[in-house]
DNA sequence: AAGAAAATATGACTTTTATCATATTAAAGG
DNA sequence: CCTTTAATATGATAAAAGTCATATTTTCTT
């Protein structure tokens, strides 16, 4: 058992605002858990006992659709406490959690948390932010989805993957999604998106490495974003 | 100046959790005020100064997509506070607020509601998890949004409309919207909407009586929006 | 390394939805 | 009450996006 005071991960967190006998108790109390790329954290539908604080990797949260597809609703990387929103709410989960790279997290059960809740205001305070930052992102994507065509959105995700995970150096996004995933990000059939990912290749916006993408003319993409 | 003890709209909202020397102190510094139907409360990127209670009457929460048209986002009714997201996050609005009937609400300033996050943690819960159905709600509008057609988002909030704002006894729903208010919940255009709705009614699942609407038949909707 | 399976890519076609034009009806203002 | 304006309705057409079929490439398994 590992001590959370020297989690530097912590530090992007909300913990951050825990006190030094809050890290001790959370560090006798929480597990550490390694998760292979492609493995569920957590299910839609599942009671939540806790959160799960990312030490490294990204997961995808998802909800499965009335017509059968996942849709990715949140890219959740270093930092993010996920089933925050469960857990205050006392509901089961309305996401799935899935590794999309190996992935380190610690598991704090749900009685350390509610406690923090009560002990310590900044805490709370700093869940609070986080959950209306994602409320507003939700509501943000929401209008989006409403509002903007697929090559849009399409145009508007591949400069978000770009911005939030960062690219390698050869150009190409360092977070590699599928063509499937994308497609579940932008709300589309996969091959209207393989198509609209050609036609950006064509127009020499993004070059297609494999299945690595490199983003090449930003502005255009932003133009095309809206 | 009314005393804040004796509204019975706060029973509904997260002020409930206020003790008497709070509601006191509430009621001291509170503007009640009196809003006309498709008058502005507050607009999008405005700097919010408080919340405002509704005590009466039903806005619309929009935001203005790129393409020039607004979407509405949320309708809030009776017992929400409107701004308590920008509030905590302290950044500007996010939405629009905009009255779609004659409305009474009650103006609480800034200073006043973080105190009661200080001071009172009920209070703080609270919001919290309002804000955390909020967001919810919101994730769940997204994937219908994404993964819908126009046809099963405009039964979905047909049966919405009369779920959460109830019918009048010829069973035409309480809220009367316009067709381009119905079409900017559901993201289409409103030409589209139309069409629908006529569709709809040959279809004898719903009734156009003039500009209001009648649910004639829940099952077949329910179905309709899968 | 070879074969099987999965992911990516593209074509042909259909369905859905948007746009523009134009009636028709309802609401508002003098 | 009549005129003007706005909202609703519908048709014709175009554009966007989905579906199904089928290559082609990549990845995985043995």
């Amino acid at each position: 058992m590992s001590r959370c005071e020297q989690c530097i991960v912590r530090e992007f967190s909300s913990l951050k605002a825990l006190d030094k006998d809050q890290l001790v108790k959370m560090a006798n109390c929480k597990t550490k858990k390694n998760i292979k790329k492609g493995e569920l954290i957590f299910e839609e539908g599942e009671a939540v006992n806790g959160v799960f604080c990312v030490r490294n990797g990204v997961a995808k949260m998802t909800k499965l659709s009335t017509n059968g597809k996942d849709h990715i609703v949140k890219l959740a990387k270093k930092g993010e406490l996920l089933g925050q929103r469960s857990l205050i709410s006392d509901e089961p989960a309305n996401l799935s959690a899935v590794a999309l790279e190996d992935m380190q997290v610690c598991f704090i059960p749900k009685n350390e948390i509610l406690g923090f809740f009560n002990e310590n205001n900044k805490f709370s305070m700093n869940v609070m932010k986080t959950i209306c930052g994602d409320l507003k992102d939700a509501d943000d994507l929401m209008v989006n989805m409403a509002q903007k065509t697929v090559k849009e959105r399409l145009a508007y995700t591949l400069l978000y993957l770009e911005e939030t995970f960062g690219s390698n150096d050869d150009t190409t996004l360092k977070l590699q999604l599928s063509r499937e995933e994308i497609s579940s990000i932008i709300g589309t059939a996969t091959e209207s998106c393989i198509r609209l990912l050609s036609e950006f290749k064509k127009l020499k916006l993004i070059d297609l490495v494999g299945k690595k993408i490199a983003i090449l003319d930003k502005i255009a993409l932003k133009k095309m974003a809206e």
